[in-house]
DNA sequence: ATAATATTGTTGTAAATGCAACACATAAAA
DNA sequence: TTTTATGTGTTGCATTTACAACAATATTAT
């Protein structure tokens, strides 16, 4: 039929399969331990606390979801308790911070920690030296797709 | 604050940050040229011809999109005339096949056409080593994940 | 000063997705 | 034979997501 390569054997096709199951084994394991948080309320918490006094549209930048996705989530983990909100200002603008409050730090690192048991008792399947150069890969790929992508955040 | 590594660090998050960017090129470059398909029907035409007779839940599981999904992506393929569904047996089982059509031979091929030119527009990012390495490194995780992650497909 | 532009966040809406429930047919077990 | 289990596909629904439009404010240009 075609003797070109096929579009399922490149690259990006591939990224998305693996990211399907990295994705569900995140969700499944989220769900079987009963965390009172998503994965992705989860990934918000750990961005706004490795950045102190990020605003909405920066955390929206560094997780990858548009500005309405990342509010409704801040909307749920303030529901939830797990975060306050203030208006402050950047560059002179106003702006929406966040703070992750006592009951969220208590949730969060209660999650961290049946989290890393539980994923050690996943057996290895990569080396850590493939690992990191999986990682470093990937990051390169995505300093190069930032020039080509345009992602309306 | 947290001394322990942060999920955001993780293989499993950062598969999902790069597959993100991958999948948005995807889509903008199928938008930009105004392909009468989308990626994801693109991808499903492609599997389809790399496997002859296929069914509707060997596919699925190839494309790790559910039953019900798929069966909506074949839909589409349908009414837009690039593919013909009809009945058959498996295993002595009814399922439903598909073929394309000449009309979906044309436009995938006009597709491909098209979408390889715009490719080899875009600056290298990686070298042909560091993709070959990656897609080897990606596909083992994905082997050993299949073990550990129910797809429910 | 007024108008045009840009930044940040929210709301609305359509599309994509996942999952459970169902229908239907076959296989296996009682 | 009747019952139970299994495999395949569809429907319905709730959730997630992307994208456009909007409001509010600040910056820049005319």
């Amino acid at each position: 039929m075609y003797k070109t390569k096929h579009f399922t054997d490149s690259l990006f096709y591939q990224m998305e399969l693996t990211a399907k199951y990295c994705r569900s084994l995140g969700v499944q394991v989220f769900a079987k331990l009963n965390f009172p948080i998503t994965v992705d309320e989860y990934s918000a918490m750990d961005v706004i606390m490795l950045h102190d006094g990020i605003c909405q549209r920066e955390l929206a930048k560094l997780i990858l979801k548009d500005r309405a996705n990342t509010g409704r989530i801040l909307n749920t983990l303030e529901e939830k308790g797990y975060i306050e909100r203030f208006v402050d200002t950047k560059n002179k603008r106003l702006v929406r911070k966040m703070i992750i409050t006592d009951e969220g730090k208590k949730i969060f690192k209660k999650a961290s920690d049946i989290l890393k048991e539980h994923l050690s008792s996943i057996p290895k399947i990569l080396t850590d030296e493939e690992k990191e150069t999986l990682k470093n890969t990937m990051k390169k790929l995505r300093e190069g797709l930032k020039q080509e992508v345009e992602m309306k955040i």
